[in-house]
DNA sequence: CCTTGACGGTACCAACAGTCTCGACTAATT
DNA sequence: AATTAGTCGAGACTGTTGGTACCGTCAAGG
Protein backbone atom coordinates (compact mmCIF):
# COMPACT_ATOMS: atom_id res chain seq x y z
CA UNK A 1 0.00 0.00 0.00
CA UNK A 2 1.77 2.95 -1.29
CA UNK A 3 1.11 6.81 0.06
CA UNK A 4 -1.62 8.90 -1.99
CA UNK A 5 -0.24 10.23 -5.52
CA UNK A 6 -1.35 12.13 -7.82
CA UNK A 7 -3.94 15.60 -7.81
CA UNK A 8 -6.07 15.89 -4.68
CA UNK A 9 -9.53 16.67 -4.36
CA UNK A 10 -10.76 19.99 -4.69
CA UNK A 11 -13.07 21.01 -1.99
CA UNK A 12 -13.93 24.16 -3.61
CA UNK A 13 -15.56 21.60 -6.49
CA UNK A 14 -17.44 19.60 -3.45
CA UNK A 15 -18.89 23.03 -1.74
CA UNK A 16 -20.10 24.27 -4.99
CA UNK A 17 -21.38 20.96 -5.60
CA UNK A 18 -23.56 21.21 -2.65
CA UNK A 19 -24.45 25.00 -3.25
CA UNK A 20 -25.60 24.34 -6.42
CA UNK A 21 -27.74 21.23 -5.22
CA UNK A 22 -29.56 23.27 -2.47
CA UNK A 23 -29.91 26.37 -4.85
CA UNK A 24 -31.79 24.61 -7.19
CA UNK A 25 -33.97 22.71 -4.62
CA UNK A 26 -34.69 26.04 -2.96
CA UNK A 27 -35.48 27.86 -6.03
CA UNK A 28 -38.03 25.26 -6.97
CA UNK A 29 -36.16 24.30 -10.12
CA UNK A 30 -35.91 20.88 -11.70
CA UNK A 31 -32.62 19.29 -9.34
CA UNK A 32 -31.47 17.08 -12.34
CA UNK A 33 -27.65 16.32 -12.58
CA UNK A 34 -27.25 18.10 -15.74
CA UNK A 35 -28.58 21.45 -13.62
CA UNK A 36 -26.23 20.64 -10.45
CA UNK A 37 -23.23 20.10 -12.53
CA UNK A 38 -23.63 23.03 -14.58
CA UNK A 39 -24.18 25.51 -11.99
CA UNK A 40 -21.71 24.24 -10.18
CA UNK A 41 -19.09 24.00 -12.78
CA UNK A 42 -18.29 21.21 -12.27
CA UNK A 43 -18.38 17.76 -15.16
CA UNK A 44 -20.56 15.03 -13.97
CA UNK A 45 -17.92 12.64 -13.46
CA UNK A 46 -16.72 14.73 -11.09
CA UNK A 47 -20.20 14.36 -8.89
CA UNK A 48 -20.14 10.52 -9.52
CA UNK A 49 -16.79 9.78 -8.10
CA UNK A 50 -17.48 11.33 -4.85
CA UNK A 51 -21.72 10.48 -4.64
CA UNK A 52 -23.29 7.09 -5.90
CA UNK A 53 -26.28 9.07 -6.99
CA UNK A 54 -27.88 12.05 -7.67
CA UNK A 55 -30.14 11.39 -4.49
CA UNK A 56 -27.32 11.03 -2.32
CA UNK A 57 -25.39 14.82 -3.35
CA UNK A 58 -29.30 16.40 -2.64
CA UNK A 59 -29.86 14.69 1.15
CA UNK A 60 -25.96 15.67 1.56
CA UNK A 61 -26.30 19.16 0.54
CA UNK A 62 -29.71 18.97 2.74
CA UNK A 63 -27.96 17.37 5.76
CA UNK A 64 -25.07 20.00 6.20
CA UNK A 65 -27.51 22.67 5.71
CA UNK A 66 -30.04 21.27 8.72
CA UNK A 67 -26.88 20.77 10.88
CA UNK A 68 -27.33 24.44 11.96
CA UNK A 69 -30.68 23.49 13.63
CA UNK A 70 -29.74 22.38 17.28
CA UNK A 71 -31.18 22.23 20.73
CA UNK A 72 -30.98 25.71 22.21
CA UNK A 73 -30.01 26.37 25.97
CA UNK A 74 -32.56 25.39 28.50
CA UNK A 75 -34.91 27.20 29.94
CA UNK A 76 -36.33 25.95 32.79
CA UNK A 77 -38.18 23.43 32.30
CA UNK A 78 -39.58 20.35 30.15
CA UNK A 79 -42.33 22.40 28.76
CA UNK A 80 -40.01 25.42 27.95
CA UNK A 81 -37.47 23.33 26.20
CA UNK A 82 -39.51 21.45 24.61
CA UNK A 83 -41.62 24.32 23.24
CA UNK A 84 -38.62 26.24 22.12
CA UNK A 85 -36.63 23.41 19.34
CA UNK A 86 -40.12 22.60 18.42
CA UNK A 87 -41.51 25.52 17.56
CA UNK A 88 -37.95 26.56 15.75
CA UNK A 89 -38.12 23.34 13.82
CA UNK A 90 -41.20 23.64 12.87
CA UNK A 91 -40.87 27.82 12.20
CA UNK A 92 -37.82 26.84 9.88
CA UNK A 93 -39.40 23.74 7.89
CA UNK A 94 -42.60 25.79 7.36
CA UNK A 95 -40.43 28.28 4.84
CA UNK A 96 -41.46 27.65 1.76
CA UNK A 97 -38.10 27.04 0.10
CA UNK A 98 -37.22 24.43 3.08
CA UNK A 99 -40.40 22.92 2.66
CA UNK A 100 -39.98 22.64 -1.52
CA UNK A 101 -36.25 21.16 -0.19
CA UNK A 102 -37.61 18.34 1.87
CA UNK A 103 -40.24 17.29 -0.22
CA UNK A 104 -37.31 17.24 -3.07
CA UNK A 105 -35.60 15.42 -0.85
CA UNK A 106 -38.49 12.56 0.22
CA UNK A 107 -38.67 12.00 -3.35
CA UNK A 108 -35.16 11.43 -3.93
CA UNK A 109 -35.54 9.14 -1.14
CA UNK A 110 -38.34 7.54 -2.61
CA UNK A 111 -36.50 5.82 -5.75
CA UNK A 112 -32.85 5.75 -4.50
CA UNK A 113 -31.72 3.59 -2.21
CA UNK A 114 -28.43 5.16 -1.43
CA UNK A 115 -31.01 8.40 -0.73
CA UNK A 116 -32.95 6.72 1.57
CA UNK A 117 -30.05 5.25 3.90
CA UNK A 118 -28.89 8.77 4.04
CA UNK A 119 -32.46 10.37 5.15
CA UNK A 120 -33.06 7.54 7.42
CA UNK A 121 -29.41 8.99 9.19
CA UNK A 122 -30.67 12.43 8.63
CA UNK A 123 -34.19 11.92 10.37
CA UNK A 124 -32.75 9.69 12.96
CA UNK A 125 -30.07 12.73 14.20
CA UNK A 126 -33.06 14.80 14.16
CA UNK A 127 -35.08 12.40 16.51
CA UNK A 128 -31.60 12.29 18.56
CA UNK A 129 -31.75 15.81 18.87
CA UNK A 130 -35.83 16.25 20.70
CA UNK A 131 -34.90 13.01 22.76
CA UNK A 132 -31.84 14.85 24.47
CA UNK A 133 -34.37 17.17 25.31
CA UNK A 134 -36.76 15.00 26.52
CA UNK A 135 -34.20 13.38 28.77
CA UNK A 136 -33.01 15.98 30.16
CA UNK A 137 -36.52 16.60 32.62
CA UNK A 138 -37.79 13.00 32.06
CA UNK A 139 -34.93 10.62 31.86
CA UNK A 140 -36.60 7.71 32.40
CA UNK A 141 -39.95 8.05 30.02
CA UNK A 142 -40.09 5.78 27.02
CA UNK A 143 -40.40 9.15 24.50
CA UNK A 144 -40.10 6.84 21.14
CA UNK A 145 -43.67 7.86 20.21
CA UNK A 146 -44.07 10.82 21.57
CA UNK A 147 -40.80 12.47 19.53
CA UNK A 148 -42.25 10.06 16.10
CA UNK A 149 -45.48 12.44 16.86
CA UNK A 150 -43.43 15.45 16.42
CA UNK A 151 -41.87 14.68 13.43
CA UNK A 152 -44.58 12.91 12.00
CA UNK A 153 -47.06 15.92 12.49
CA UNK A 154 -43.81 18.13 11.10
CA UNK A 155 -43.69 15.89 7.68
CA UNK A 156 -47.12 14.83 7.10
CA UNK A 157 -47.94 18.35 7.01
CA UNK A 158 -45.01 19.17 4.59
CA UNK A 159 -45.68 16.75 2.56
CA UNK A 160 -49.80 16.94 2.10
CA UNK A 161 -49.81 20.36 2.93
CA UNK A 162 -53.03 19.86 4.34
CA UNK A 163 -52.22 22.59 7.31
CA UNK A 164 -49.58 25.08 8.43
CA UNK A 165 -46.51 24.06 9.71
CA UNK A 166 -45.46 27.07 11.79
CA UNK A 167 -44.39 28.93 14.79
CA UNK A 168 -47.99 28.62 15.78
CA UNK A 169 -48.48 24.66 15.17
CA UNK A 170 -45.09 24.26 16.78
CA UNK A 171 -45.72 25.56 19.91
CA UNK A 172 -49.14 23.43 19.99
CA UNK A 173 -47.80 20.79 19.43
CA UNK A 174 -45.06 20.89 21.97
CA UNK A 175 -47.62 21.60 24.99
CA UNK A 176 -49.89 18.71 23.68
CA UNK A 177 -46.11 16.27 23.81
CA UNK A 178 -45.32 17.66 26.85
CA UNK A 179 -48.50 16.74 28.75
CA UNK A 180 -48.50 13.73 27.42
CA UNK A 181 -44.96 12.90 28.88
CA UNK A 182 -45.73 13.73 32.02
CA UNK A 183 -48.70 11.86 32.30
CA UNK A 184 -47.12 8.96 30.82
CA UNK A 185 -43.93 9.39 33.68
CA UNK B 1 -75.47 19.24 -29.14
CA UNK B 2 -75.56 15.73 -30.69
CA UNK B 3 -76.53 12.87 -28.58
CA UNK B 4 -73.03 10.61 -28.02
CA UNK B 5 -72.23 8.06 -30.76
CA UNK B 6 -69.51 5.94 -31.92
CA UNK B 7 -67.73 3.17 -29.39
CA UNK B 8 -68.27 3.48 -26.20
CA UNK B 9 -66.01 3.01 -23.36
CA UNK B 10 -64.55 -0.58 -22.03
CA UNK B 11 -64.88 -0.56 -18.50
CA UNK B 12 -63.22 -4.18 -18.23
CA UNK B 13 -60.20 -2.13 -19.90
CA UNK B 14 -60.36 0.70 -17.27
CA UNK B 15 -60.35 -2.30 -14.47
CA UNK B 16 -57.81 -4.03 -15.93
CA UNK B 17 -55.39 -1.03 -15.80
CA UNK B 18 -55.95 0.16 -12.41
CA UNK B 19 -55.64 -3.59 -11.46
CA UNK B 20 -52.21 -4.07 -12.94
CA UNK B 21 -51.14 -0.78 -11.02
CA UNK B 22 -51.89 -2.08 -7.75
CA UNK B 23 -50.56 -5.55 -8.27
CA UNK B 24 -47.36 -3.72 -10.12
CA UNK B 25 -47.19 -1.30 -6.58
CA UNK B 26 -47.76 -4.40 -4.48
CA UNK B 27 -45.27 -6.61 -6.17
CA UNK B 28 -42.60 -3.70 -5.77
CA UNK B 29 -41.71 -3.94 -9.36
CA UNK B 30 -41.47 -0.66 -11.41
CA UNK B 31 -44.55 1.12 -11.97
CA UNK B 32 -43.77 2.51 -15.39
CA UNK B 33 -46.28 3.39 -17.71
CA UNK B 34 -45.34 0.57 -20.28
CA UNK B 35 -45.43 -1.72 -17.61
CA UNK B 36 -48.88 -0.82 -16.34
CA UNK B 37 -50.05 -0.67 -20.24
CA UNK B 38 -48.62 -4.60 -20.70
CA UNK B 39 -50.23 -6.21 -17.88
CA UNK B 40 -53.75 -4.72 -18.68
CA UNK B 41 -53.35 -5.56 -22.61
CA UNK B 42 -54.07 -2.26 -23.51
CA UNK B 43 -52.76 0.42 -25.42
CA UNK B 44 -50.38 3.31 -23.71
CA UNK B 45 -53.28 5.85 -25.37
CA UNK B 46 -56.13 4.32 -23.76
CA UNK B 47 -54.60 4.94 -20.29
CA UNK B 48 -54.01 8.73 -21.45
CA UNK B 49 -57.83 8.96 -22.99
CA UNK B 50 -58.75 8.92 -19.64
CA UNK B 51 -56.16 10.30 -16.77
CA UNK B 52 -53.84 13.04 -17.35
CA UNK B 53 -50.79 11.33 -15.90
CA UNK B 54 -48.80 8.44 -14.59
CA UNK B 55 -49.81 9.45 -10.96
CA UNK B 56 -53.45 9.85 -11.48
CA UNK B 57 -53.51 6.01 -12.47
CA UNK B 58 -51.74 4.93 -9.37
CA UNK B 59 -53.06 7.26 -6.83
CA UNK B 60 -57.13 6.19 -8.11
CA UNK B 61 -56.15 2.49 -7.99
CA UNK B 62 -54.36 3.05 -4.45
CA UNK B 63 -58.34 4.77 -3.68
CA UNK B 64 -60.14 2.12 -4.66
CA UNK B 65 -58.50 0.03 -2.64
CA UNK B 66 -58.26 2.08 0.50
CA UNK B 67 -62.24 2.24 0.52
CA UNK B 68 -62.47 -1.12 1.95
CA UNK B 69 -61.26 0.80 5.12
CA UNK B 70 -63.72 2.23 6.75
CA UNK B 71 -64.98 2.60 10.71
CA UNK B 72 -66.48 -0.42 12.32
CA UNK B 73 -69.02 -0.27 14.36
CA UNK B 74 -68.98 1.31 17.84
CA UNK B 75 -67.35 -0.74 21.28
CA UNK B 76 -69.27 1.22 23.52
CA UNK B 77 -66.61 3.74 24.50
CA UNK B 78 -63.94 6.46 22.78
CA UNK B 79 -60.98 5.25 23.65
CA UNK B 80 -62.42 1.38 22.44
CA UNK B 81 -63.45 3.34 19.14
CA UNK B 82 -60.31 4.73 18.84
CA UNK B 83 -58.30 1.59 19.51
CA UNK B 84 -60.37 -0.31 16.99
CA UNK B 85 -60.05 2.41 14.20
CA UNK B 86 -56.16 3.39 14.54
CA UNK B 87 -55.03 -0.28 15.18
CA UNK B 88 -56.96 -1.83 12.09
CA UNK B 89 -55.54 1.45 9.87
CA UNK B 90 -51.91 0.56 11.00
CA UNK B 91 -52.07 -3.71 11.01
CA UNK B 92 -53.60 -2.64 7.33
CA UNK B 93 -50.82 -0.29 6.38
CA UNK B 94 -48.22 -1.94 7.91
CA UNK B 95 -48.14 -5.02 5.44
CA UNK B 96 -45.48 -5.02 3.34
CA UNK B 97 -47.38 -4.71 0.05
CA UNK B 98 -49.69 -1.97 1.37
CA UNK B 99 -46.26 -0.14 2.65
CA UNK B 100 -44.57 -0.38 -1.10
CA UNK B 101 -47.56 0.89 -2.54
CA UNK B 102 -48.19 3.89 0.33
CA UNK B 103 -44.61 5.04 -0.60
CA UNK B 104 -44.98 4.62 -3.99
CA UNK B 105 -48.02 6.55 -4.25
CA UNK B 106 -46.38 9.64 -1.92
CA UNK B 107 -43.50 9.22 -4.99
CA UNK B 108 -46.35 10.01 -7.27
CA UNK B 109 -47.68 12.78 -6.04
CA UNK B 110 -44.29 14.64 -5.42
CA UNK B 111 -43.46 15.10 -8.66
CA UNK B 112 -46.64 14.97 -10.31
CA UNK B 113 -49.73 17.48 -9.58
CA UNK B 114 -52.75 15.76 -10.74
CA UNK B 115 -51.37 12.45 -8.20
CA UNK B 116 -50.45 15.16 -5.72
CA UNK B 117 -54.39 16.26 -5.82
CA UNK B 118 -55.68 12.86 -5.59
CA UNK B 119 -53.24 12.43 -2.82
CA UNK B 120 -54.49 15.36 -1.13
CA UNK B 121 -58.28 14.34 -1.44
CA UNK B 122 -57.66 10.87 -0.09
CA UNK B 123 -55.88 11.34 2.95
CA UNK B 124 -58.59 14.52 3.41
CA UNK B 125 -61.28 11.35 3.54
CA UNK B 126 -59.02 9.24 5.78
CA UNK B 127 -58.78 12.14 8.12
CA UNK B 128 -62.73 12.78 8.10
CA UNK B 129 -63.25 9.05 8.86
CA UNK B 130 -60.82 9.32 12.05
CA UNK B 131 -62.69 12.66 13.24
CA UNK B 132 -66.00 11.61 12.76
CA UNK B 133 -64.79 8.25 15.37
CA UNK B 134 -63.78 11.24 17.51
CA UNK B 135 -66.96 13.36 17.30
CA UNK B 136 -68.70 10.77 17.77
CA UNK B 137 -67.63 10.78 21.52
CA UNK B 138 -66.23 14.52 22.21
CA UNK B 139 -68.57 16.63 19.44
CA UNK B 140 -66.99 19.66 20.63
CA UNK B 141 -63.39 18.89 20.97
CA UNK B 142 -60.94 19.94 17.99
CA UNK B 143 -59.30 17.39 17.03
CA UNK B 144 -57.45 18.41 13.78
CA UNK B 145 -53.96 17.69 15.86
CA UNK B 146 -55.05 14.98 17.22
CA UNK B 147 -55.85 13.38 14.24
CA UNK B 148 -52.60 14.93 12.24
CA UNK B 149 -50.64 13.49 15.18
CA UNK B 150 -52.48 9.62 14.19
CA UNK B 151 -51.78 10.02 10.78
CA UNK B 152 -48.20 11.92 10.96
CA UNK B 153 -46.76 9.01 12.95
CA UNK B 154 -48.56 6.17 10.35
CA UNK B 155 -47.43 7.92 7.22
CA UNK B 156 -43.59 9.21 8.69
CA UNK B 157 -43.15 5.74 10.12
CA UNK B 158 -43.92 4.13 6.38
CA UNK B 159 -41.50 6.67 4.70
CA UNK B 160 -38.36 6.50 6.82
CA UNK B 161 -39.11 2.69 7.95
CA UNK B 162 -37.53 3.14 11.62
CA UNK B 163 -40.08 1.81 13.53
CA UNK B 164 -43.08 -0.63 12.87
CA UNK B 165 -46.47 0.28 11.95
CA UNK B 166 -48.71 -2.92 13.11
CA UNK B 167 -51.85 -3.59 15.62
CA UNK B 168 -49.37 -3.11 18.45
CA UNK B 169 -48.09 0.49 17.67
CA UNK B 170 -51.22 1.50 16.73
CA UNK B 171 -53.28 0.71 20.10
CA UNK B 172 -50.65 2.43 22.07
CA UNK B 173 -51.23 5.58 20.10
CA UNK B 174 -54.58 5.14 20.14
CA UNK B 175 -54.54 5.32 24.12
CA UNK B 176 -52.26 8.09 24.15
CA UNK B 177 -54.28 9.90 21.64
CA UNK B 178 -57.44 9.47 23.55
CA UNK B 179 -56.35 10.58 27.20
CA UNK B 180 -54.65 13.71 25.04
CA UNK B 181 -58.00 14.69 23.85
CA UNK B 182 -60.22 13.83 27.13
CA UNK B 183 -57.61 15.95 28.93
CA UNK B 184 -58.17 18.84 26.29
CA UNK B 185 -61.97 18.71 26.71
C1' DC C 1 -73.81 1.68 -44.70
C1' DC C 2 -71.71 5.63 -43.01
C1' DT C 3 -69.98 8.46 -39.30
C1' DT C 4 -68.12 8.83 -34.71
C1' DG C 5 -65.12 7.65 -31.31
C1' DA C 6 -62.74 4.17 -28.47
C1' DC C 7 -59.71 0.17 -29.02
C1' DG C 8 -54.68 -2.31 -29.06
C1' DG C 9 -50.21 -1.63 -30.91
C1' DT C 10 -46.19 0.73 -32.01
C1' DA C 11 -43.09 4.24 -33.64
C1' DC C 12 -41.52 8.27 -31.92
C1' DC C 13 -39.78 12.38 -29.01
C1' DA C 14 -37.68 14.75 -25.04
C1' DA C 15 -35.73 14.50 -20.61
C1' DC C 16 -32.97 12.41 -17.48
C1' DA C 17 -29.64 9.19 -14.63
C1' DG C 18 -25.61 7.31 -15.07
C1' DT C 19 -21.18 5.70 -17.86
C1' DC C 20 -17.27 6.46 -20.69
C1' DT C 21 -13.60 8.91 -22.74
C1' DC C 22 -10.81 12.93 -23.48
C1' DG C 23 -7.03 16.24 -22.84
C1' DA C 24 -5.47 19.27 -19.06
C1' DC C 25 -3.79 19.74 -14.52
C1' DT C 26 -1.36 18.72 -9.95
C1' DA C 27 1.05 16.39 -6.39
C1' DA C 28 3.94 12.66 -4.63
C1' DT C 29 7.63 9.39 -5.96
C1' DT C 30 11.91 8.32 -8.26
C1' DA D 1 13.48 16.81 -14.00
C1' DA D 2 10.87 12.87 -15.34
C1' DT D 3 7.41 9.70 -14.16
C1' DT D 4 3.21 8.23 -12.41
C1' DA D 5 -1.30 8.30 -10.32
C1' DG D 6 -5.29 10.44 -9.66
C1' DT D 7 -8.36 14.56 -10.09
C1' DC D 8 -10.35 18.15 -12.99
C1' DG D 9 -14.12 20.16 -16.51
C1' DA D 10 -16.41 18.94 -20.55
C1' DG D 11 -19.28 16.52 -23.42
C1' DA D 12 -20.59 12.39 -26.14
C1' DC D 13 -23.07 8.31 -25.38
C1' DT D 14 -26.54 4.63 -23.60
C1' DG D 15 -30.77 3.04 -21.65
C1' DT D 16 -35.06 3.98 -19.54
C1' DT D 17 -39.18 6.42 -18.99
C1' DG D 18 -43.27 9.69 -19.42
C1' DG D 19 -45.95 11.25 -22.79
C1' DT D 20 -47.62 12.01 -27.95
C1' DA D 21 -48.79 10.78 -32.75
C1' DC D 22 -50.45 7.75 -35.76
C1' DC D 23 -52.08 3.37 -37.51
C1' DG D 24 -55.75 0.08 -38.90
C1' DT D 25 -59.59 -2.06 -36.34
C1' DC D 26 -63.86 -2.49 -33.81
C1' DA D 27 -68.45 -1.21 -31.98
C1' DA D 28 -72.58 1.66 -31.67
C1' DG D 29 -75.92 5.25 -33.36
C1' DG D 30 -78.22 7.57 -37.43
Amino acid sequence: MRAHTGRRRNDEARAAILTAATDLLAAGEPVTLGAIAGRAQVGKQTIYRWWPSKGAVVLEAMTERARSLAPTASTGSLEGDLEAFVAATFAAAGTPEYTATLRGIVAEALRDEHAAAVLAEFTADRREQLYLVIERWLPDVDADLAVDQVYGVLWYRILIGHAAVDDTAGRQLAATIAAQLRAGS
